[in-house]
Formats: C-alpha cells, structure tokens, sequence
RNA sequence: GCGGGGAUACCCGAGUGGUCAAAGGGGCUAGGUUCAGGGCCUAGUGGUUUAGUACCUUCGUCGGUUCGAAUCCGACUCCCCGCACCA
C-alpha cells in the first residue's frame, strides 16, 4: 500500500458513509442516547482550516461515543439571522470594490460575486452552496453529521418556532418594553454598532450623566443652568460654575423649564426628549461674573468664564467641584491669574477668594485630594491629557475607598455603595434630570455624528430578574462545564453581569416579534433553545411541513405535551413522532461553543432553558473550544487569508493527517497556533507516520506463528493499556491526551515491537494493529476505514465496537521484562562510552541473587534492619546485606519487584535481539553462579553487566 | 475599571506535593541506512561527573508552608481573553 493511494480516499469513504446513512440517528428505546450540539454557524463568509478544528472537536466525541454504543445524535443548522451578510450584500449591490475582491481572492468565481448581492442568496452561499461554504468544509473533514436535520434560521417553520418561544416567554413576564438610549445616527435614522462607526469612535458607550439644575434670574426669568456630571454626590461641593464665552449657547424650552445649554447639547437633548423647543440665541458673557443658586445646598456660586468647556461634551455647563476635581481646581488656579479676564467680566479677585469644599473622605489624604494629586504629579496648567489621568486617579479612590462627610445628606456613606442612591434621590426631588451622551464623540462611517436617542418601545428579555436568574444559576449548578475554568466564569455572567438585554431591532434578516409587528427578534436572541429545533427538523423536512401549519399550538403539544394533538394543523401521527423524538433525544448532553460565547449565547442558552423546559430537559454539559491562530498568533480568519480551504487539503488526501495533527496540538478548549506552513509541515510529518503505519498492515501477511514471547506478551499488554488511556482521555474529552496515547505511544510501541522482533507473531500482530486502527478512528475516520477494510473488518470501523480492556491481557511481568531489555541496551551503550570498549565480543548480564529481592520487599514494608538481620539469609551476606540495606532506604519506589526466575526468563527471551544488536556473544547468569567481581553490583531488575573483548 | 485565565528548557507545549532534569512534538548535533538530496532508523540535547553512578542548578520575581514544591500559600511583575444588544 502506498500514500499515494490515500489521494480520493476522503471522498470514497465518505459517499460510503451516506449511501449507508450510518450517522443519521432515529430514536432507538434500545440504545442510550448520546446528543452534542456545535454553535450553529454563521455564514458570513469564506470557511478555513481555522473552522474546521472547532468542529472536528465534536467528530471525535461523537464518533468516539458511537463506537461505545450510544446512539449519537450530531446534527447542524445555519444561522442567518443578523446583519453582516446583509451588509455584505449591500455592499455588493453597491459595487463596493474592497468587498467584491476579498470575495475573489477568497475563491468566490467571478459570476457568482454579483448574485451575492441578494443578502438570502450570500447566507446560502457560504452555509452550503459552494466549496468555500461550512456544510463543504465539515462534509470534507469528515464530520459525522444527520445532515437530514439541517434547516436555516431564516425557514418559515423555524420562525414559527422561534415566534411560539417569544410568545411564551412574553406570557411568562419575561419580555418587556421600556425606555432605551442608543447611539443613533440622525442621518440614516439607525442606531450605531461599532461596525457602523469610524475606527476612532469605536468602544464608544452610551453614558448616563445627571445635570443639577442650577437656578439663575435673567430679564426677570427664571433660566436653569444644566451642570451635568458623572458624579452625583460632588453637588455639596460646587464652589462656582464654569461657562466657556466663546461658544454658542441657547435657551431652549424643555417641558415648561427654560434651560441654557450649548447648541450642540440642545441639538442632541432633541433625541432624548419630545418636549424640546427653541427660544433663543444666548451669549454666556451676559451672566458671566453674576451668581447662580446650587439647587440642593441652595448657596449662591459664581459663574466664571473657562475656555476648556467643549460644546460638544455633555451640556456645556459645568459645576466645580475643585476640592474633589483636579481639572476645576487647576482651572481656578490659572483664572486667578489672568487679571484682564476677571477685570472684564468685573471679577473682584476677592470673588474667587473662596473655600474649597471637602465632602469626601479620603484615607491617605487630606481635605483636598485633587489639590493633593495634581501637586505629586506636578501639574500647573490646563494641561489636557495629565488632567485627565490625575482626575481618573482621583474619582477611582474616592469611588472605591471614599466616605462622605457630615456636610453632606449622607454621612458616613461609602461613595460606591450611595453613588446611585444620590441620583435617584435628585432625580425624584426635581432638582436633576438625567442627560445622555457619548463617552467619546462618535462619527458614522455616513460622515454624521452620532447622538443618543432614548427608544421608548424597546423590548427586552428581563435578565435582571432575581427568580429567572436563581432558575438558571441552579441549571448551571447541575451542568458539566469542561473545562472546569469557565465555571467560575459563566456564573458571574449569570449571577451579576447580565442585566436586561433588548431583544429586537427593526431591520435585520430574522423572524417577526408575534406579538408587535414593528420588531424583528435580535439575532442572538433566536438562537437560545434551537437544540430542541433539531429533535424535530427531521420530520419538518421529511414531511415538507408548511411552516404555516406550525402554530404555537404545535410546539406547545411537542415540547410541553400541552393541548390536544387533534386540534393542531399537523396530522396526529407526524405530531406524535415529534413529540417522541423530543422527549428521545432531549435534554442535551454536550453543547459546544467558543469562549467569546460564554457570556452571550452560552448564558442565553442556559436562561431561556430554566424558563421554558422542565428540569429534566435541563442541558447537561458545556464544552469550550479554543480557536487557531496563525504563526503570528492571530486569528486564522477569511479576510486575513491565512486560512487552508479545506478542499486543498483534501485534495492531496491529508485530511487526516490535518485531523491528527490539530487533535494532538493542544487541548481542544485551548488555542492553538496553527498557521499554514504548520499545517503543511504537520501533515508532512504525520503522513510519514501514515506510511509506516501501511507498512506494517502489509507485514500481516507475512508474520510467522510462533509461541508468545517477552516481546509479545508486552505489546498484548501495552496495547491494553493504550486502549485504556485513550478511552480515559475521551471520557474526559482531552483529546490530546487521547492522541497521545493512541497514535504516538502506540505507534512508538509498535516501532519498537517490530524493530526488536526478530520474526512478528502473526496472531499477536493482526490482533494489535486491528485495535490500533479501532482506537484511532475517531481521529482519523477515512484512513481507518481503509485500513479496516484492508485486515478483514466487518462492516465500517465507524460502527465498530469499541475494543474492549482484556484485563488477562495485561502483564506486569512482560511490560517489567521489556524494560529492563530497554535499560540494559542503555546501560551497554554507556559504559561501552565511558570505557572506549567499542565492539565488545561478549556481554555478560549478571542477574542479582533473590536475597536482594527479599530485602528490597521487605524494606518496601518498612522492616527495619535488625529485624532483617536474624534471618540467615541476610545474615548470611554480612556487610552487603547492611549497605544494601541503607541504598533501600534512600528509594521511594513501590511497585513490586519481580523474581529472579522471571528476570532470567525475560533476558533469555531478549538475548537473541541483544545480539543482533550489538554484535557480541551475550552470556545470562546469575549472582551467585558468577565469577566476575562486577556481580555484587547487580540490583534487582538491575543486572550487572561485564563487557569483554 | 469589572470578571476570567496564564507565565515551564532553543521554540511549541504536557505536568497540580515525592516515581521530575521535567511527557510529546519541532529544531539542532552525532551516527547509521553505504553512492546526491530527502525520507527513514538510532542516540544525544542544563552543568559537572562515573564502567552503566552521584551531585549541583533550573519551571516569571521575591518570600513562606513542608522531611520534601514546577506543583500549596502570600506579595509582586508581565501577558492573554470577555465586557453585550454584535455574530
């Protein structure tokens, strides 16, 4: 057999395979089920090698538990629901040259590029309906999928189900409608993405400020000065205000209150309010100089003129709270000295003579922190970005270690833990209204500038629930989470960080909200129940339901077993088949996805199941898998093209070698560089290993029979152990582990087996290389198959039995034999180094006498010496016996020390292969029969060994 | 900032109290397979040392617990990942 030959062989087996149907899975009451479930992906474009690992992750598991008799259920759907494929497809439409060549080099042919410019068309093109799309890379690796259950997100009957989920979640109170700030662009009407931003505007947060109404008088009006701040308890401690005479200012009408803001505030304040109107231009010179009144202390603070005020930050009006901010304290400080500025707006320098007020207690400071920091880091003037690292400093202490003092409505109160109590207090008494901005200016890649605008009809899924989350956070105690890592993790995602989430946008590829019509459901938010989904896919597909037919009747017979089964659109018997299925294959028992999953689709998962599923439906296990990156260690992706297609892998028919090479890599949770020429030089090295392994499937044939020797009874036994091993490893799902084991231990066993057999036991041999190629199918699926068919396997080895420990197998004494072989070749070689003996005629092995043995037993058993030396054995030996003694005494070994009849047996069997090897006459004998001065030295499963010339 | 994870020899990467100078792979070195190369095989790959031995130093840094630590504890330094309405 030749490596060549592997050329086809992917292809060959795998159209074996479906012509068999062997991976599509039906309820058997008969078999235990086994049911894994991958995130279903997004075919947003062009697949990799990169793709390939996640999933070859399931295939072995579920290639590995049919082999152990389950009944797998391993399915795959395409989720299409959401916005980059549309976007894709937009661009397209739009002659977008950047895109449409990526496309290109990425292998899309010419003429299909433009008919992806329907978005439905790009979704199906990259799920299933080219070599570049998912269903072609995991038919090409090999993945042992039901491809009978496959649907899209975006069929009608699917919608159907996602709607009845909505439906009863919504009905359960767990979907609401509330108030919602988004980033939003005023020109296209949509809100923002970090997508649809420039890269500088990307990470920009929607922040939640509260502006202090501060009370002024002009022309006899009563005017509102909007001091917005992040900080709401620093309102004890304004000492002035600051308003920037060079910018555009207007008084505008917000409900029945006249507020001065910038213009550009008012502009943005537009999309947080209805009740907004203009009145009019207003120049911020005409009050400088005058007081306004503190609405909460209700003292008088003067208005002074500051350049730094930005329009475009927040109002536009600020309060100084320069005991407590290193930016008002420093901004005074340089006021003081511009005389002419004061002297215009007619400032008495006595005016800016006041206190600064301390409100917060800081340990480790005095009255003025800011003072305090702005002083160590050395800073004097209106110096930007050191301003902004003091004030960070600042507000971190404070908010972590701060307490407010007794000129404040809170004394004695931690900052961090009254912080929201303050703002909920002054919104309630009137004398604050929340304002909305950016936390960074945000500039769409429309050219417009981005605003907050307050959504009024939001929904959301009510993760903020105390009972959803208690439900979810006793699902997640029962699951399995592997690795045990990400525990930790997903509970604090489920326990603290989740809070509400909304669950609609109004444009994207998706299904409607049942019950508002302006909505489409968000598309993580259809993607939280579908393992269910894939029960009944089969049947859906099978009987061509209309998706019409599926009312929420319908799911709620099949997964709650609700309702009459007479009354619901879909005949009687095909309903209860659905029901069967789901109650067969349901709960899930794997589910697999990303880390970056964890706190979104993973947790999702978990809630929507504690709110819709009985316990016993509950998931059951979680499994993480890592991604690849390329030599650079970063991501193998389809933009990058540092990606394998992997159709030019398969072509040269080293889809295993790849599969190994990625298995035994690194755990599969872990990430693993893996970037093309590693690839290559992987598969280079693997086949190699392919070639060897054909090799000895030839060597069958021509092994001899012979009675089992040392050498056989090893291999029998190691290959037990190796079966073992893998199958631990498995269990585990530490893949690499399990390749370890199966293919390199036990092909460097088999090496070494045939290298030292001077002729192979036909029997022994046959029977080795058949459970090698049976514990390494899972792994490498199509060479297995060749090879099982090559040895005379019944069937596919896909279906076989997983080979069985044969404990009577397993033999200490061989695997102890064999190694001492393994020492003495090494200890040959040694001295003949040390010595310059290089090609010594005759080798003398000196197996030590079994008193030895006794004593090493014994000390084993911590016997003490004196005890030892009443024996006539020992007493025998005098002065060896008690240096032998103290030499035990040093060791920790336990294991059991064989005797020196076996020891013998074992040599004698070996003596052959140590000749051949070394080319001398090897002569066995023992301690006391020898007569070289050398003996005394040997040690149990030691010998002592003279070499001659 | 919040949360999670990590630091191991030339490189990648196992290893959670003694059996550890530390798996496996790569690289490198030497020898062999006898004609070029590759491939394959064998051995070596912290240091000193020896008829097959023993000792010393080492697993981010500094301390601690222990008869004994890469492994446990504390502090520090550095690195990675996630922070949502987006798949």
């Amino acid at each position: 057999m030749d490596i060549e030959k592997l050329k086809g062989i992917e292809k060959k087996w795998q159209k074996k395979w479906k012509e068999a149907g062997i991976f599509e899975a039906d309820v058997d009451k008969n078999k235990e089920k086994f049911f894994l479930a991958h995130a279903y992906p997004y075919p947003s474009g062009p697949t990799h090698h990169g793709h390939a690992r996640a999933y070859l992750f399931d295939d072995a598991i579920a290639r590995y538990k049919r082999m152990k008799g389950f009944n797998v259920l391993y399915p795959m759907g395409w989720h299409c629901t959401g916005n980059p494929a549309m976007i894709k497809a937009e661009k397209i439409r739009n002659g977008d040259e950047d895109t449409i060549e990526k496309l290109k080099e990425a292998g899309v042919p010419e003429e299909e590029v433009k008919k992806l410019k329907d978005p439905h068309k790009y979704v199906r093109f990259f799920a299933t309906e080219s070599d570049l799309s998912y269903k072609s890379c995991l038919e090409t690796v090999g993945c042992s999928i039901d491809w009978r259950r496959e649907f899209m997100t975006i069929d009608e009957t699917y919608k159907k189900f996602i709607q009845w989920q909505y439906s009863r979640l919504k009905e359960l109170g767990y979907v609401q409608q509330k108030e919602y700030p988004v980033i939003w662009c005023p020109e296209q009407e949509m809100p923002l993405g970090d997508n649809d931003v420039e890269d500088e505007s990307q990470g920009a947060e929607s922040e939640e400020y509260i502006a202090y109404k501060f009370r002024i008088e002009i022309d006899n009006e009563k005017i509102l000065l909007p001091a917005a701040t992040l900080r709401p308890e620093t309102i004890y401690g304004v000492t002035n205000m600051f308003l920037n005479p060079n910018l555009d200012y207007v008084i505008a009408k917000l409900g029945n209150e006249k507020w001065l803001l910038s213009h550009d505030a008012y502009e943005k304040v537009k999309y947080q309010r209805e009740d907004v109107s203009f009145v009019k231009e207003f120049s911020s010179e005409d009050i400088i100089g005058s007081y306004c009144e503190n609405p909460v202390t209700e003292k008088d603070v003067i208005i002074l003129p500051a350049d730094f005020v930005k329009g475009s930050s927040a109002t536009g009006v600020v309060m100084s709270v320069p005991a407590h901010a290193p930016y008002d304290h420093i901004a005074i400080e340089e006021l003081r000295k511009q005389k002419d500025v004061l002297k215009k707006y007619g400032i008495g320098m006595e005016e800016l003579d006041f206190d600064y007020i301390s409100l917060i207690d800081l340990e480790g400071y005095g009255k003025y922190p800011a003072v305090e920091v702005a002083e160590e880091m050395d800073i004097k003037e209106l110096d930007e970005e050191r301003l902004e690292e003091a004030t960070k400093e600042v507000y971190r202490k404070e908010f972590h270690q701060g307490t407010l003092k007794e000129n404040t409505a809170y004394p004695g109160k931690r900052v961090d833990k009254i912080k929201k109590k303050v703002k909920e207090d002054m919104l309630a008494r009137g004398l604050a209204e929340i304002y909305y901005d950016t936390s960074k200016p945000v500039l769409c890649k429309c050219g417009a500038s981005g605003v907050i605008k307050l959504v009024d009809d939001q929904w959301f899924l009510k993760y903020s629930d105390r009972e959803w989350k208690n439900k979810s956070l006793d699902l997640l105690e029962r699951v399995k989470v592997i690795p045990k890592k990400y525990r930790k993790e997903l509970n604090y995602y489920l326990d603290e960080w989740m809070g509400d989430k909304p669950c609609a946008r109004k444009k994207t590829l998706g299904t409607e909200l049942p019950f508002d019509k302006n909505w489409m459901v968000e598309p993580l938010s259809d993607s939280t129940i579908y393992m269910a989904y894939y029960t009944i896919s089969k049947t859906i597909n099978q009987e061509n339901i209309d998706g019409e037919k599926l009312d929420s009747s319908v799911f709620d017979y099949i997964f709650w077993g609700k309702g009459n089964p007479e009354n619901c659109k879909v005949k009687t018997g095909v309903l209860e088949d659905m029901r069967k299925e789901f109650l067969y294959w349901y709960p899930l028992d794997m589910r697999i996805a990303g880390t970056e999953h964890l706190s979104n689709h993973l947790s999702f998962m978990i809630f929507h199941h504690a709110a819709l599923f009985n316990e016993v439906e509950w998931p059951k296990g979680v499994t993480i898998h890592g991604m690849v990156l390329d030599e650079n260690g970063n991501k193998v992706s389809a933009s990058k093209g540092n990606g394998y297609n992997m159709k030019e892998i398969a072509k040269g028919g080293m889809v295993d070698a790849m599969r190994l090479g990625m298995y035994a890599k690194s755990s599969p949770w872990d990430d693993i560089k893996f970037g093309k020429k590693e690839v290559d030089k992987t598969i280079e090295n693997v086949s190699s290993r392919f070639q060897k392994l054909f090799k000895y499937v030839d060597l069958i044939d021509e092994a001899s029979k012979e009675t089992r020797d040392v050498l056989d009874r090893w291999i029998l036994s190691k290959m037990q152990r190796h079966i073992k091993n893998t199958e631990d490893a498995l269990d585990k799902l530490e893949l690499m582990e399990a390749v370890n084991h199966a293919f390199y231990s036990a092909f460097n066993d088999i090496k070494d087996y045939v290298n030292k057999k001077e002729n192979l036991n036909h029997d022994v041999f046959k029977d080795v290389i058949r459970t090698w190629i049976r514990i390494l199918a899972p792994f490498t699926p199509h060479l297995c198959e060749e090879l099982w068919e090559k040895t005379g396997g019944d069937g596919f080895v896909s279906e076989a039995e997983w080979p069985k420990v044969e404990e009577e197998l397993i033999d200490e004494t061989a695997e102890k034999g064999k190694e001492l072989g393994d020492t003495i070749e090494e200890d040959v070689r040694e001295i003949k180094d040390i010595t310059g003996l290089d090609k010594p005629k005759e080798i003398k092995i000196i197996v030590s006498d079994d008193w030895k043995r006794d004593m090493k037993t014994a000390v084993q058993k911590n016997k003490e010496l004196s005890e030892l030396m009443k024996k006539n054995k020992f007493r025998k030996q005098g002065n060896s016996a008690v240096r032998y003694f103290q030499e035990l005494k040093k060791e920790h070994e336990k294991e059991r020390v064989i005797s020196g009849k076996e020891e013998l047996k074992a040599l004698g069997e070996m003596k052959g292969h140590f000749e051949k090897l070394f080319q001398a006459d090897v002569i066995i004998e023992k301690e006391s029969e020898s007569k070289e001065d050398k003996a005394v030295k040997s040690r149990p499963e030691k010998p002592a060994i003279v070499l001659k010339n």
